[in-house]
DNA sequence: TCTTCCATGTAACGCGTTACATGATTTT
DNA sequence: AAAATCATGTAACGCGTTACATGGAAGA
């Protein structure tokens, strides 16, 4: 009967299982902390939010705005719940990499070593910042007794937010490994196919 | 002059950079090993090429093909190496990252442990899986000196591979980690304040 | 003979971003 | 007085995917 929603549609029931909020405040949480795997414009999520009221999986209750317009509360439905629950377990592809940052480093060998030792400082210090915030979320999850529990959306909180500590370390490490690489090959760089010193 | 062309230029500036293609050729390449960081069908490919060539940062000489069209053998031009280079170095935004994965499990906590774990066991699976195709693909560029010179294109693919291996190491010893998290609450539940994992 | 590969394009559609539009309340 | 925040929408545009369209050569 009813078509899966859209990838947004479910981040959004996603959202609305946790709390019910407006599409202005869905617009907020869509930065920190569930912005940090997935985002979304107001724009996209007013409309996104009428589809899915029309499809039954959420409802609202209107108040008086502050503006022109009337507020709109939302909240997930038992409809909503079963298809958020069937979305998460469903086998999905896996979804093709878009890395934006490797791909300008997969052409790295084509500008000077200096050039592409500020290239690779510079993504560190991208990922060392987000890693960073990962970590004092993650601190603060873990404050909260409630994160051991499997049926509480703070245990899948620490879940998410421990991949990204542990993803992020990885791509610290890579960019200081990248960095080793670099100033070697800089202090005594191969000449050639034909000779030079070559190392390991 | 001359605006930078878009991400997907860019792409397709850099496996030019590496060795003259037609379009279909850039299709195949944009798999594998490029197409681990980025992708492209080839109907966005050829207006893309297009574009380029009226921009001057690629040149192509024609001959018969074997279909009704001719063939296009395309390379970069010396315009088009600048850009290549200078969209290397800039500076860019980090881009807001699109985890449908993790997405998914940010949800985990609505579904019950049995079902999580499969969730989880199909995640692990998946970075497995293509771990073991960076590290086969690693492996390859190893065993050609040139990846030890920086300004060879063997170098840049040591680099970005050598990324893709830690990551996905890290995403694998992440799926084992929440695997024995769920192993525990599944053993001893946690009983949150209404009473096991049920969702309202 | 049928399928796959080589090879190049166009068209329709969906998702996502930026910009447009409105207007009250709170903070600086 | 000006700016930011709260709050909800629409419109235009770009990027990406799927499907449409064509047709020769090679292999099963």
């Amino acid at each position: 009967m009813s078509t899966t929603p859209s990838t947004l549609g479910c981040a959004i029931l996603g959202l609305l299982a946790r709390r019910p909020s407006t599409g202005y405040e869905l617009a907020r949480r869509l930065d920190r902390p569930v912005g940090w795997f997935w985002t979304a414009r107001h724009s996209q999520i007013y409309p996104e939010l009428a589809r899915l009221a029309e499809a039954g999986l959420v409802r609202y209750v209107e108040s008086d705005g502050r503006g022109p317009l009337r507020n709109k509360r939302y909240r997930i439905s038992a409809a909503g719940t079963r298809v958020l629950r069937a979305w998460v377990v469903a086998p999905h592809e896996p979804q093709p990499v878009r890395d934006l940052e490797t791909l300008r480093l997969w052409s790295l060998w084509t500008v000077a070593p200096a050039e592409a030792i500020t290239v690779v400082e510079r993504a560190r210090a991208s990922h060392a910042g987000v890693l960073a915030a990962y970590e004092a979320e993650l601190a603060d999850v873990l404050g909260d007794p409630d994160c051991r529990d499997p049926g509480h959306p703070l245990f899948a909180s620490r879940l998410t937010l421990e991949g990204g500590v542990r993803t992020r370390e990885a791509a610290v490490a890579w960019c200081d490994w990248m960095l080793a690489e670099l100033d070697e090959r800089a202090e005594s760089p191969v000449r050639g196919k034909a000779g030079g010193p070559r190392v390991g």
